[in-house]
DNA sequence: CGAGCGTATCTTAATGCGTA
DNA sequence: TACGCATTAAGATACGCTCG
């Protein structure tokens, strides 16, 4: 189904004005990565400069729309149809590559209608981070390798603690109220800390992953990607 | 020319349903 | 219950394009 859908081959339009970029990188001016030669019939092809991220507003409604999860089709048309380019080949590829997690099959009732994967409504967040990094000049390995190592730690630890206070918030109500008011005091006390540990860890991370982005930033490279994450 | 990203396409795996 | 079929996603890999 994807091989019908791949014959955009428009122009990626990062956001940004003029950022640095590594030896290798493609220079990014205004929002434009200059691969095509400006005298190319497709140089001035989008006349009207879009962004290349989703912004946090958007990124939040598609999170609550999709709650419960988002097909690869629906993933990628956040992106186009909002002018951001973003194929479901590369959408595969970072999946392939450890950038994205992975769906979960799900099984549709009705005669031959096989099964679709799943992706949790965060991928399109994780995509978003990682076409701003790319736009920074950081390449898929850095990426995978200096940030999203770590992200995925750290938000698995959010998650696991997500799951643990909805299930301690549902047990705590069985018991008797004397006791309950007791429990939820507690419970909200040690969902304090553990929202703290969990900034504490996005950020002891973030400065963990610094040097390497120090390095490449006095190399001509990419800048401020360590405020993404 | 090498590095890096994106695309194309074939193969393999997973899943639910129908039927013997 | 086991098997085959239809459908879809994922894996693998080669290739094209752009840039320094």
């Amino acid at each position: 189904m994807f091989r019908q859908l791949q014959s955009d081959t428009s122009e990626s339009a990062p956001t940004g004005t003029i950022v640095p970029f590594r030896a290798h990188r493609r220079p990014i001016v205004d929002g434009v990565s200059h691969r095509r030669d400006d005298d190319s019939p497709l140089a001035n092809a989008s006349p009207t400069p879009r962004s290349l991220v989703l912004k946090e507003d958007e990124l939040r409604a598609i999170e609550t729309a999709f709650a419960d999860g988002i097909t690869a089709v629906q993933i990628v048309d956040a992106f186009t149809s909002r002018n951001i380019k973003f194929s479901e080949a590369s959408f595969r590829k970072y999946v392939q590559q450890g950038l994205l997690p992975r769906s979960r099959r799900v099984g549709r009732k009705g005669k031959h209608r096989g099964s679709m994967g799943m992706y949790p409504a965060k991928t399109v967040r994780r995509i978003n981070d990682v076409k701003s990094l790319m736009a920074e000049g950081y390449t898929i390995e850095e990426i995978q390798g200096q940030f999203l190592l770590y992200t995925d730690l750290v938000e698995g630890i959010s998650e696991h603690l997500a799951e643990l206070w909805n299930r301690l918030g549902t047990d705590i109500t069985k018991h008797d109220p004397a006791q309950r008011k007791e429990l939820e005091r507690e419970l909200a006390d040690v969902r304090r800390d553990g929202d703290r540990v969990v900034d504490r860890l996005g950020a002891l991370t973030r400065r963990v992953a610094a040097p390497r982005t120090d390095n490449l930033r006095l190399a001509g490279a990419a800048g401020g990607a360590e405020d993404l994450l």
